[in-house]
DNA sequence: CTAATATGTTAGATTTATCTAACAATTATA
DNA sequence: TATAATTGTTAGATAAATCTAACATATTAG
């Protein structure tokens, strides 16, 4: 079993990864982290002996395949509170990133399988961070609301949030499904409703409710 | 703010306290806890600085008023916890306090505030035991419930569990209201319903599903 | 009331996670 | 390319929470 701070460092790893394929400094690891470097290259040290990192002096820091998926399984225990504590106690997402924080760090497969259970099993979250499964493994993209996206962009339709009935039967009439493609004509200034044409459909104004639950990826 | 071992020392005083007259022993504490004497002397000496504990050599130990209301706050914490569990996620009761005894150490006011709200402010845990408030402040009282009382014995309605409507409807109608003193004529072996008797009602079979509900003092 | 037993304390060691200071290697730049 | 700047490592210190061994005080029983 991991420690406290042991967890900290395999999702530091796994974050910033992410960002720089798969490579991570001593340096970088520290500054995220807050934690100066001798501290970050000892535990670099111990990590490896617990074959989750694979450290070679001077080299840059990878997590391992065991490592990748711890990491996972607590950025999975992350998303799915901070999606837990929006749609089921409703918090606004700006206060849910702390108590998630610690949250993540609770041990009980029970708690976590009861969150994902009474959310639906949800792959995404509202932010379009995919969520890891309970084996780790996770859905490769990283999506953008339609609301993020600007003028001209051409997108495809990636996933949809929190759906409700009525949320799916709109997007039926609408004739939005999952793979469609859409090109944002313009933005409304005012209310920020974005105008998207599609086929058969030359101009639909979406409104923010819509636009902030609609998933896209560019294309 | 103390740390996660210092709240595991508060908790336990404070539940050995309510035993023995607010007076624990080093002993007590460090076989409840499992850990060793010395360990827990020097604890003793840390929180004494802290002004959480009243500690003199081979003298008992006593949380000090500031310790009990913290000490309150982390049981807050762990009851409100536990009912949340069982009442919103669906969990049984004997699955609980596992994650409670980690949840309950969360830095998050907001976070048990809203379990608090979402609960509808109980002063009273579906066992009998007390809740107290954001202030540390509780009933003095551990209710037993109707169900686990022996036939013969007078009691006193003193809490109401899981108040929905319907439950409450049904009180009215048999004209089961708090502080009404009945008296438990008889149990019935096969279903563990309770016979009763109180003014104006010679007889009344109450089912284990009510039972379980009505909290009670011997009177 | 003494001796045996139980309880409590002190001293010092260990582990984990952190730090600072000093030194070493790598990378960037003049 | 030589040197300066950045990054990384080693060594050793510190704080928290635990332990064991040894000793001290209290309580209980004969």
């Amino acid at each position: 079993m991991n420690s406290l701070a042991e967890e900290n460092y395999l999702k530091a790893l796994f974050t910033l990864a992410a960002k720089n394929n798969g490579e991570v400094s001593v340096n970088d690891l520290s500054r995220h982290l807050d934690i100066k470097m001798p501290t970050v290259n000892s535990m670099m040290k111990k990590l490896t002996t617990k074959k989750l990192v694979y450290y070679e002096s001077y080299k840059p820091l990878k997590l391992t395949e065991k490592g990748k998926k711890e990491a996972a399984l607590i950025i999975r225990k992350h998303r799915l509170t901070e999606m837990y504590l929006v749609e089921k106690m409703n918090f606004g997402w700006e206060q849910v990133h702390e108590i998630a924080e610690q949250i993540e760090h609770i041990k009980s497969p029970e708690f976590f399988a009861k969150m994902d259970e009474l959310l639906g099993y949800p792959q995404i979250d509202p932010h379009g961070s995919p969520i890891p499964d309970k084996n780790g493994k996770m859905i490769w993209k990283e999506y953008k609301k339609l609301s993020e996206c600007t003028k001209g962009s051409l997108v495809k339709i990636a996933a949809v949030i929190n759906t409700s009935n009525d949320f799916l039967k709109f997007l039926n009439e609408k004739e939005i499904h999952l793979g469609l493609k859409m090109k944002i004509k313009s933005i409304e200034p005012f209310d920020k409703s974005v105008i998207v044409s599609y086929p058969k459909h030359a101009s639909e104004t979406l409104s923010p409710t819509v636009s902030e639950r609609l998933l896209v990826e560019k294309v």
